[in-house]
DNA sequence: TATATTAACTAATATTATTAGTTTGTGCAA
DNA sequence: TTGCACAAACTAATAATATTAGTTAATATA
């Protein structure tokens, strides 16, 4: 043990996840994430590498969270049922975890390989989910580009209160997966 | 004319739309925007109404712009043909305006009316070019927030760079349009 | 018991947004 | 031409932020 085993990496990330979910990522400061943890901003820097590390942080801990949900949901299910699933988990995530799922979305620098690596393990998640199609190589990356396209769109435009027509939203998701299913249907069947 | 005619709104906004999409959204403050307009930061509360305000006025201007984009796009094409310019204009002018569209995306509050007008132009125009598939009024809603969704979340994750894989973009974009027209298509045809 | 390690601290600095109050340039009317 | 009203831009000041430097102190271990 670490002399005064106060604080670590992974409390200031889960306080922070904390913070964004009921605040907003925007609202994640080093003022207010220490408030929450009872410290002096300064003390931050001893676990996380001023605010673009904690921001770095949050995002790589968005990302793994987002997959575990993904697993969960399509564990034991395969073809369309995985594939609906998967983007209803998706959006699932979203909903309940605002800020942790805004900050998984944050723009990326290449040099965070770990980022990387976690959203590289979305893709194959998605990747092994579409093999029923037997799409080419290209073709199953462009459905997975097409997949996060329209889960993120989603996400993004509700959470951002887009969706302010008297519109069900949940009907519309349902919507725009069947349209989805579909038109995979036809691509499958093309070849 | 007003007296020492400098600045004006409009100036300020359009400083700041290009201070967005050269440095991003999140580098438009006070402090840049003075700089840039070569004036003292207090100043710029006689055009706008502090950093919020700014904030509003860019989503509305960049609202605005992305009508007008769509608009030209769609214009003297129908059916199968607007859908798929629109998207790509759509697109195209969160390519070529990153910080612009960034700011059209912002969340948005109930009280800001002439934002959520804006909004609701581009809702209708993408309403007139559904109207050839003939769908009901709940359909043509849900299809209007699946073609937002898919667009918006293209943009977004390709703009954070979330589409690092070795695969054409465009290519992407173009099957993403195709498995969606594909899958429309069944819709309509299901009635 | 003494020491090395390190968490958390205080103090200080730079940058930001914002408000209050002042200066000054411009257009218009006497 | 002169003076006034208006408003744009200013300076000064305040509060909040991130960050760095250097200090204090708690704990594990030799």
């Amino acid at each position: 043990m670490s002399p005064r085993p106060g604080l670590d990496q992974t409390a200031v990330v889960q306080a922070a996840a904390r913070l964004a979910d009921r605040d907003g990522f925007h609202a994640v400061t080093l003022a207010s994430l220490a408030a929450e943890l009872g410290v002096r901003s300064p003390s931050l820097y001893n676990h996380i590498n001023g605010l673009p590390g904690l921001h770095a942080a949050l995002t790589l801990h968005g990302l793994r969270t987002l997959l575990q949900g993904l697993m969960k949901a399509v564990v034991g299910k395969s073809g369309e049922d995985a594939l609906r699933q998967a983007c209803l988990a998706y959006v699932e995530f979203a909903r309940t975890h605002p800020g942790l799922y805004e900050a998984a979305l944050q723009p990326i620098a290449p040099e965070q390989t770990e980022v990387i690596q976690a959203g590289d393990s979305v893709v194959e998640l998605l990747l092994q989910i579409l093999t029923p199609y037997k799409l080419t190589t290209d073709d199953a990356l462009h459905t997975v580009r097409c997949i996060r396209s329209f889960c993120h769109g989603f996400c993004s435009l509700e959470r951002s209160g887009q969706f302010a027509m008297n519109l069900n939203r949940d009907d519309s998701l349902a919507f725009m997966i069947d349209v989805f299913i579909q038109g995979m249907n036809l691509k499958a069947g093309e070849v």
